[in-house]
DNA sequence: AAATTTGCATGTTTTAAAGCATAATTGTAA
DNA sequence: TTACAATTATGCTTTAAAACATGCAAATTT
């Protein structure tokens, strides 16, 4: 199978959402400029500053959109699942990246110039809402960000975490365990605490039998409680 | 003059930037649907968990968008000024509000039904770019602020809040005096802090000659220190 | 297998900011 | 004009979280 058909197959089977939007001629402009990239463990896809080239699509993996701040504290901003798509902010706002995107795991991820995706919306209304409806909900996302991160003790905000990460990674086929494994410094990254804190309050938890810990498998054995403790604050 | 012939000049002068994207017919479709609506000062456009329904455009004034948190704690999210739009995104996001918008001082506010604008969108290219465009400056503002917000000490922060003010509403005419006079507590919730903690370091700033401060008289003296203080944290 | 690094865990100390109390001042309504 | 409420100002106390220190275990490298 040739290079160019395998890319059609992995395109026209994993894109769906946006592939279902687009008319033949643009599904041409991208298989002729769509390339597939391998990404490892913690490897940086773009870094804050840079200019903005690319619209990124996580294929297979785990992507995290992060921002370094003030004596290398890290904040993680968002997380993607195959099939997202992220990096083209910053190009629609006319400025460099703002933060910077790196694999979590061993990802592919493929790319498609921005000016193509451009010319697309412009010539594609339903691509057009699809953009417009991501960067509101993501907005949204990122006010309410603001003031938990902000106002939430520091229970409230792992909790909030936790819940994160079942909603965008699920739970393995037990119903239980986080489909994530992340390092404590990322789970501390997420919510906005030393490490210390966040395996401290993760062994809190557990304690409580609100969660179990085993080395990087977290399994939610108290779903409500620690919905209740997220809200409380 | 009548009511509509006034209308149509309020919007073809003050809505310039929007205005000048619009064909003939869709003109009309606003003057038919827009309506000009007075806040006293304090008073509440709109509030979260509200379904959003139209675009409201500020005409004359000053609108915060805040989220109210725990405890009464109240974060601004965004400034508006003449003319800018807001209350849009919720409705993209096909969910209700998660913030609040008030007047701050008794404003002027156009209001357009949503659907209305849809249908613009629908049908005019130029002004889907200006929603894609607006919305993605807002995320990058808010990812900024979740940064700056959890991660600068309270000196920072103030002084980011400060060089906001300048930015959104400029000088008086002497090049010195902020040209918006808000309650310590409102400076507070720009910078999440307490309003003693505002007033304090309110204080310390004029102390150190950065500010001079004559009630909710803001006096910027030395901008320069102001925007090292901000980069510091 | 030994050595070294990396990540996890937990206790102690320090500190930035919140919380609370109390005046002083200013604005506002009766 | 007085009376009342709201806002601003300042000092003192408390506390949540960071910073720091140390130990242990697992993973990697040599």
């Amino acid at each position: 199978m040739s290079i160019k058909s395998t890319l059609e197959k992995v395109i026209s089977e994993d894109l769906a959402e946006i592939w279902s939007l687009l008319k033949s001629e643009e599904k041409h402009q991208i298989t002729d400029n769509f390339e597939i990239h391998n990404f490892k463990k913690n490897q940086i896809i773009y870094a804050e500053k840079d200019n903005p080239v690319h619209l990124w699509c996580l294929l297979k993996g785990k992507v995290k959109l992060y921002k370094d701040g003030i004596g290398g504290r890290q904040q993680i901003l968002r997380l993607y699942r195959p099939i997202q798509y992220f990096g083209y902010r910053a190009y629609f706002a006319r400025e460099p990246y703002v933060s910077s995107a790196a694999a979590f795991e061993a990802s592919t991820v493929g790319s498609l110039p921005m000016d193509v995706v451009k010319n697309m919306i412009d010539n594609n209304r339903d691509l057009a809402w699809f953009f417009i409806h991501e960067l509101s909900k993501n907005l949204g996302g990122s006010d309410t960000k603001i003031v938990t991160l902000t106002q939430k003790h520091i229970r409230g905000r792992l909790a909030e975490a936790l819940i994160l990460l079942i909603d965008n990674y699920g739970f393995e086929d037990d119903g239980k365990t986080l489909k994530i494994y992340m390092a404590r410094e990322d789970v501390a990254n997420l919510s906005n605490m030393t490490t210390s804190n966040a395996i401290r309050t993760l062994s809190a938890f557990a304690q409580e039998r609100i969660i179990t810990v085993d080395g990087r498998r977290i399994k939610i054995v108290d779903e409500a409680k620690l919905r209740q403790i997220s809200k409380f604050g």
